[in-house]
DNA sequence: ACAAAAGTGTTGTTTTTACACCCATGG
DNA sequence: CCATGGGTGTAAAAACAACACTTTTGT
């Protein structure tokens, strides 16, 4: 059987877009490069692939040796083959994004970046290669899936209450919702299961936690 | 500024769903190999991607070489990048797919290929590689794109009947739908156009000829 | 005049939206 | 007992689904 030796083939490599929500700011997770090109500039996280490795492993190993995260809800998003692209020469690069509780994770920079900050996705500075374009697909991607998958789940705490989560889709969609008919509608949709529980230690009346239903796999939300 | 030539890197190709639409069936124009691996077995066209070349553009060749087809709409879906999917060696695979009025032309075997010929989606044989997975992919993803961007468009004639517009959505959606809120909706969302003319010749009352909106991106409908 | 298919209209139901109201908590 | 925010209910509007009726054509 013939194989591909003699072909000539571009670089590929997984960039990702790792999402994180924290006190009602929906966040992006970016390097600062120390090496050219785009030195001091901020970029997305990525690696190239490895011969023997698949594309979300790559993606894992980003995210574990240069951010100590682990076990992340993960989504292929898009394939970017502008041949100039990266000046270094040809390079393909499949985006993915990555959506986290940064409460669990202490972030630190590895031996590629001067720096690793979460940026306020309202809020991002320019980026080097294609990663505007890349953000900003990433963003309107995780806008739909939020309505066809209870991905809140991957972004709070396990418990939650029902205005934390209303929060989150306000913050996400950039719309604002009645919270009376967000109620109905996430309880209707069977997203959620009410623990009997409240949150305690507020300063007026304590919310009830809920937390996902595990059973469920798909939804259906409009807003 | 370094360059990326120690790397080795996986083939990376550009394999198309390629729908066509027809006397009321949606078909997938597949190729029968003439060499190993999966000889004589059906898979998708697809060509490997040369250094200087976009995937859209590898695409385009495919389209334009072995099938004789040009100017075709044509949508990334999915990056395929399973280890084994190839027997000859790694090779990730960029799925697309194109839409073709298959009256505009006519299709003939390249010298890859024993025969091509269009399959209704419904009756697809077992293909080689992983393109089972692709071409269901492919008809979800279609499904999807129906509902948010004019695909009749690509399908149809310039011209067409509403029937014939109802006709195409109920095939490629694979559920029934009231002729009379059909047309409701359609109107309703601005997607086409009346012509003041009717197609002549049925063996009864002529329906209007219709156009599409070409001012209109993208349409919300729901069925 | 009839059958077949296309254009037009109506009605009841469901879903969505926009609110008003009451309850619990801390100060 | 008041301000704040959270839980519950309701009525109007819009959207949807199901269906009847009329018109045009070829035979």
């Amino acid at each position: 059987m013939p194989s591909f030796s003699s072909y000539k083939n571009p670089s590929l490599a997984a960039d990702l877009v790792v999402f994180g929500y924290q006190q009602g700011i929906l966040s992006i997770l970016l390097l600062n490069r120390n090496t050219e090109p785009f030195k001091d500039q901020w970029v997305l996280p990525g690696a190239f692939l490895l011969m023997e490795e698949r594309l979300r492993d790559t993606c894992a190993r980003v995210l574990k040796t240069k951010l100590g995260m682990d076990d992340l809800y993960l989504e292929q998003l898009c394939t970017y083959d502008e041949p100039n692209r990266d000046p270094r020469g040809r390079a393909i690069a499949v985006a993915h994004y990555a959506l986290v509780n940064p409460a669990r994770f202490a972030i630190t920079a590895g031996t590629m970046a001067n720096d690793v900050k979460w940026f306020n996705v309202k809020e991002l500075p320019g980026l080097g290669f294609d990663h505007d374009l890349i953000a900003a697909d990433a963003l309107k991607s995780l806008q739909h899936k939020i309505l066809h998958y209870p991905v809140g789940f991957e972004l709070l705490n396990d418990l939650f209450t029902m205005p934390e989560l209303h929060a989150l889709y306000e913050c996400i969609l950039d719309i604002s919702i009645d919270r009376r008919n967000f109620r109905r509608k996430i309880l209707d949709a069977g997203y959620i299961i009410s623990t009997g529980k409240k949150r305690e230690g507020l300063h007026n009346r304590h919310p009830d936690l809920y937390e996902f239903n595990k059973e469920l796999k798909s939804i259906h939300l409009s807003f």
